[in-house]
RNA sequence: GCGGACGUGGUGGAAUUGGUAGACACGCCAGACUUAGGAUCUGGUGCCGCAAGGUGUGGAGGUUCAAGUCCUCUCGUCCGCACCA
């Protein structure tokens, strides 16, 4: 029999659509695994990056299935979003029917690989079931004080008329069109991750475990975490009398250099600074350079070179009593700490290049320990204070705390602990997503709808332009009433960033279909089946999707809802899909179609070339002719299938009464199924495991026995399973009744030899392969050693013997 | 600048605790079978060398009986963050 992949595909794709094959038991006695793929956004078609996600997810819930546990492999859509109303400008079809299409087609398209997912756990984001309980999460944390309203000025994409999070920012551009962005000043919703900015710093390192530790430290930088003092800087008398302020607060994580301060830089955004314009402090040539400043995109700054004005103003040294100028800087962030700095040229490298410029004393009073101050440039590292009153002598972190317990006890300042993380801003003024379930009513202010009205759902007949948002535009949707006093009110028309959906979608899976109905998820589900023992996707979610899913996972332990800390025990980041060394893109014309791939060859083979052409965490190189060499393996392995007895037990072989080619082809066998053990619960490099399984197969064909056969194959094709379904599934219900898809013991014999093949080299270098006994004492093996490298020893004689069991022997000459 | 990853044949990649570098596959070469082959099977294939042998994991040192693996320095590539005080 020819191996006909889409005969085989086809059958077994219905036989497990028609048998609910893989959906989860209610029994919550069962051992779990929970392993989740991200899943997808419903962009129309798959592409290979997702056959890659998919494979390497479906391979690790085939085997926990197979091996007896109760496994979740949910899939689901991350229906809102930008493209469906990007889609409805351009071609005039609506959001929804762009969506629910393309998820019709990709459903299909990710069928035909064969994947085993739970069927019914299928939602999509969208789904207004779905809406409902993200809008009453949303509420709780309203009423919790977790989510707050504020006017600011914010990330303007003035291409999709929307604002961004700053996440979202890349390089000043819009992180999906690359447009410029704009600063614009608006009110919208907040959700306060900053309070639980240490517990996500701390529980990473429960993380490390599982997850790589490039993620980790992407999220520990993130969160920026920084320890240091926080002081006021008094301002002189006059000075405080000229613009009308007392004092400033300014943050250092560096208090051990503070006798070296020779000025105060603020932000041009600072109340001092605004007060020196206002009151005329500064001439108007300065305050124009000021503005000029502000004008700037915070994002701009950094690219343009220090620049400052001086105030005229003066602030009083702490410690020592000395006047300060105070200037306006472009470097310092009105955003970060209190928008004001303490300058020590010396010893940091913005403040030196500032005072380079202006002319501004640099003084040091930090010092190695050994050597000398650098030449023209600032002194950053740790060293001895000298030349600060009281601290003298005092290196690096004890300086610190020194200073910090000194402005403590005299109440002049305190520790204090600064995140770089900001608080998340939510709203998005955009009609394809999630509703924020808010009403504005001119006697109650901002009030949450009430839960018993939710979902707030999108109106359908809305006019799609591009421009502005469709909500505000539809009256008679906005129009209602309000929850508090009944009078006429407006809703609000701004909806909820996606990654809100994503946030908690993989608790929605844990809970069955049936009682979506009434709730978002049980906590009992949850409880079974949460944490996901292994997530999979792309290192491209390492902040942003990774850092709001365990947030909200902490937010709704707070709320009730779950019993968990952290949603992902373990995390794999696959590795992107290359084809002439770039990432597969249209507008590179290297994409290669999954589809086409299956039509040509089959599911099977599209996986096991995905699996087999790399680590999952490496990048892939495409590569057309291994594709048909993972093509041809399974041709092979479909014609040798063809003449192994058919049996349904694993037969008992006497291994001593084997032919040395039979063992050698069962031990190639054994130590395939041991690589499985290591591939599928720890490593996940399946390429490994493939190769051999190829090596195992290649020993198989070099003898006859039929029992070994029949061995060989029960278990190969066992390991193959999850890798390449349909023909496994195929050979193994003809041969095994597939009785072979369970757990198989190792036997140990097999890996027992009469003989060991042994290196033997003479300092260092291999220069004999020698075969000794398997129970040979180390003096026998020595003596065969030297006797089979006579050239080696001849006129020499042998300082050392290290003789490394089964391995090698190493013999030292002189 | 800070943080992280990586560097092995013509190619993708193996080598889990230091122990025969290059498994497995792609490609290539030779042969067999064939009317034919882009099918299948067999053998070969790191580099230099006719050979003996030498040499070889980005480079330079070091530790060790033994280093792709450990240490120091260095070069290069990729990714993330970035005037965060």
């Amino acid at each position: 029999m020819k191996y006909n992949p889409h005969q085989i595909e086809k059958k077994w794709q219905k036989f497990w659509e028609e048998n609910c094959s893989f959906e989860p038991a209610d029994d919550k006695s069962a051992p779990k695994k929970y392993v989740l793929s991200m899943f997808p956004y419903p962009s129309g078609r798959i592409h290979m990056g997702h056959v890659r996600n998919y494979a390497i997810g479906d391979a690790i819930a085939r085997y926990w299935r197979k091996n007896g546990h109760n496994v979740l492999h949910p899939i689901g859509w991350d229906a809102f979003g930008m493209p469906a109303e990007n889609a409805a400008i351009k071609n005039g079809v609506h959001p929804k029917k762009w969506t629910y299409e393309n998820i019709a087609y990709m459903r299909k398209e990710l069928a035909a690989l064969g994947l085993s997912f739970s069927k019914d756990r299928e939602f999509a984001t969208c789904d207004p079931l779905y809406t409902k309980y993200e809008q009453a999460f949303f509420i709780d944390m309203w009423e919790r004080g977790l989510v707050y309203r504020k006017k600011g000025y914010l990330n303007w994409c003035p291409h999709d008329q929307t604002v961004l999070a700053n996440e979202q920012v890349i390089d000043g551009c819009c992180w999906r069109c690359d447009t410029p962005i704009v600063q614009k000043e608006m009110y919208q919703y907040y959700i306060k991750i900053t309070e639980y900015a240490d517990e996500l710093l701390e529980d990473l390192g429960r993380l490390e475990e599982g997850w790589p530790a490039q993620v980790i430290a992407m999220q520990r930088n993130w969160i920026g975490k920084s320890v240091g003092l926080e002081f006021s800087f008094r301002l002189d008398k006059q000075s405080a009398r000229m613009c009308g302020i007392e004092s400033f607060e300014v943050f250092t994580t560096r208090p051990d250099t503070i006798c070296g301060v020779s000025y105060a830089a603020v932000a041009p955004e600072h109340p001092i600074a605004k007060a020196a314009i206002e009151r005329g402090v500064v001439d108007s040539a300065a305050a124009e350079k000021i503005a000029q400043m502000q004008r700037m995109p915070v994002r701009e700054r950094n690219m343009a070179e220090k620049e400052g004005v001086p105030l005229g103003l003066y602030a009083v040294h702490p410690v020592t009593g000395e006047r300060v100028p105070v200037w306006v800087a472009n470097f310092v962030l009105m955003e970060y700490g209190s928008g004001a700095v303490m300058a020590v040229p010396a010893h940091d490298s913005r403040d030196y290049d500032f005072a380079k410029r202006y002319d501004l004393p640099i003084k040091p009073v930090v010092f190695p320990e050994d050597g000398e101050l650098p030449e023209g440039e600032a002194f950053v590292e740790d060293g001895v204070v000298k030349g600060c009153d009281g601290f003298d002598g005092l290196f690096g972190q004890e300086a610190r705390d020194a200073i910090i317990s000194w402005f403590e006890e005299k109440g002049l300042g305190k520790k204090v602990i600064n995140f770089r993380l900001k608080d998340w801003g939510v709203s998005r003024q955009r009609y394809w997503g999630a509703p924020i379930p808010m009403i504005h009513c001119r006697e109650c202010g901002v009030v949450p709808e009430r839960k018993e009205n939710l979902p707030v759902t999108l109106p359908d007949d809305v006019e799609i332009t591009g421009e502005g948002n469709p909500l505000d535009r539809h009256a008679s949707w906005k129009d209602t009433v309000c929850p508090e006093c009944g009078g006429s009110a407006e809703r609000e028309t701004d909806t909820l960033d996606t990654f809100v959906q994503s946030s908690w979608y993989f608790l929605r899976y844990t809970t069955p279909r049936r009682l979506w109905e009434e709730t978002a998820f049980t906590k009992e589900d949850a409880g079974y089946w949460m944490p996901v023992d292994q997530y999979i996707g792309g290192i491209e979610h390492a902040i942003l999707h990774l850092l709001y899913a365990r947030f909200f996972t902490k937010v709704l332990r707070d709320l009730g809802y779950v019993n968990v800390d952290e949603p992902f025990k373990r995390l794999l980041t696959q590795g992107m899909v290359l084809k002439d060394g770039a990432k597969m893109s249209k507008s590179k014309g290297n994409v290669v179609d999954p589809d086409a791939l299956i039509e040509k060859y089959g599911a099977d083979t599209a996986r096991l070339f995905i699996l087999f052409a790399a680590p999952p965490t490496q990048e892939l190189e495409w590569n057309d002719s291994a594709v048909e060499g993972a093509h041809r393996f399974l041709r092979k392995l479909y014609d040798r299938a063809g003449r192994v007895d058919e049996c349904t037990r694993l037969p008992e072989i006497d291994h001593s009464a084997l032919q040395k080619s039979e063992k050698e082809a069962r031990r190639k066998v054994y130590e395939a199924l041991k690589k499985g053990e290591d591939v599928y619960r720890e490593r996940f490099t399946f390429n490994t495991l493939i190769a051999a399984v190829m090596e195992a197969l290649n020993a198989l064909d070099k003898q006859q026995n039929p029992q070994v056969w029949q061995e060989g194959m029960w278990i190969l094709l066992n390991l193959l399973e999850p890798i390449v379904p349909h023909i496994c599934w195929d050979l193994s219900e003809t041969l095994f009744k597939r009785n072979n898809f369970g757990f198989i013991d190792i036997v140990e014999e097999v890996f027992e030899v009469d003989t060991i093949q042994m290196a033997v080299s003479v300092n260092g270098k291999p220069r004999a392969q020698i075969e000794v006994s398997a129970d040979a004492a180390k003096e026998e093996i020595l003596e065969i050693a030297k006797s089979s490298v006579p050239k080696w020893l001849e006129g020499k004689s042998v300082v050392k013997e290290i003789v490394v069991p089964g391995r090698l022997v190493n013999l030292v000459v002189k």
